[in-house]
DNA sequence: GGCTACATGTAAGCGGTTACATGATTTA
DNA sequence: TAAATCATGTAACCGCTTACATGTAGCC
């Protein structure tokens, strides 16, 4: 696919950041929906600079040390649009261990299975209310035009994400206790 | 990880498959949560048979053609058992296209932001059919203790999830919508 | 002075996809 | 008899992770 490169050009068209910085981007804001590590990052960052799409300046802090701050070009800016505008297909359901085991859970004592479950649940609830307290971050909708409002809509998503699957075990749960 | 070896070993557990009839499960059934292309079942298969977690006898099919049907053995259903027990770790949400446009989206006119979710919907839309069609094959909850329990609790979790991305597509169309 | 964060790179290896390669069986 | 499906394998390549490798700056 080579999604990474419009990730990394859809940061860039935001602001001006360094390769240090997106990777802290990666791991916050943008880590819900992508992720890379700095060993994928900057070689990516060369490649888009050989091809026109990002540019950089080197930056001096301190006495010695020495940043590169990238921004997007023109030819990069065009490129992203291009890809934004793209049909996006539906998307393979993603692999999920977790999904495997309760798949297979017949193989195991319904008191098992019961913990696989329940285990799962608390670690959900867990995330689910962190990601509640990010939300209140937005006193409320941003306008539409702006980079929160993105930002807005996937985190909105997260949540509702993280509540179906709380939902889902607690159902899950709940036929287990039935059933016994 | 090394997850498609349970994977296998899950299958196997199940019942005795040739590397073919398992590559068929991973494009039905076991899809919505694991999946794999012959190129790598194959290659896996023979690595288990070396550290003896299955076993296969070839049967003759017609005149000619052989097949290698795969069992699970002692050693394999103690692994798989084990696997199953281990701790699950909280998964890294999955990365995802979609999500990374809707979050960059600012980036769009306000029309093509429209377009870009409400095609999304459609396509989700579609698939939730198909989904609940599927779940009809149930006339009610399998007994706990067989196969089929475990697939119904993950094709109803594959349910509920397209029913909150449908939501959380139809909430984010509706903001666009307010916001104009 | 020591720890953490900032900052940038390379190399080996793994999981997975795409493509190459072959041949038998069934069905229209 | 032609096409689709059954059936099994290998090889090249790509995206990504883990580990290797180095050095500066700020803070306690």
């Amino acid at each position: 696919m080579g999604t990474l490169k419009y990730a990394l050009l859809g940061l860039l068209n935001q602001k001006s950041l360094t390769g240090y910085d997106l990777m802290k981007e990666f791991e916050t804001t943008v880590s819900e929906f992508w992720y890379a590590k700095h060993s994928q990052i900057y070689p990516e960052l060369k490649k888009l600079t050989d091809d026109g799409l990002v540019e950089f300046k080197v930056e001096t802090v301190g006495s010695a040390m020495q940043k590169k701050v990238y921004s997007i070009t023109g030819k990069g800016r065009e490129e992203f649009l291009d890809w934004m505008l793209e049909k996006c297909p539906l998307e393979h359901t993603p692999k999920s261990e977790f999904r495997l085991r309760v798949f297979f859970s017949s193989a195991l004592e319904p008191q098992a299975r019961l913990v696989l479950l329940q285990e799962q649940l608390e670690k959900y609830r867990g995330r689910l209310k962190h990601l509640q307290s990010n939300f209140e971050k937005f006193p409320q909708v941003p306008p539409q035009g702006s980079d929160a409002f993105g930002d807005y809509m996937v985190l909105m998503g997260a949540i509702m994400r993280d509540e179906y699957i709380c939902n889902w075990l607690a159902k899950c749960i709940d036929l287990c206790k039935n059933a016994e």
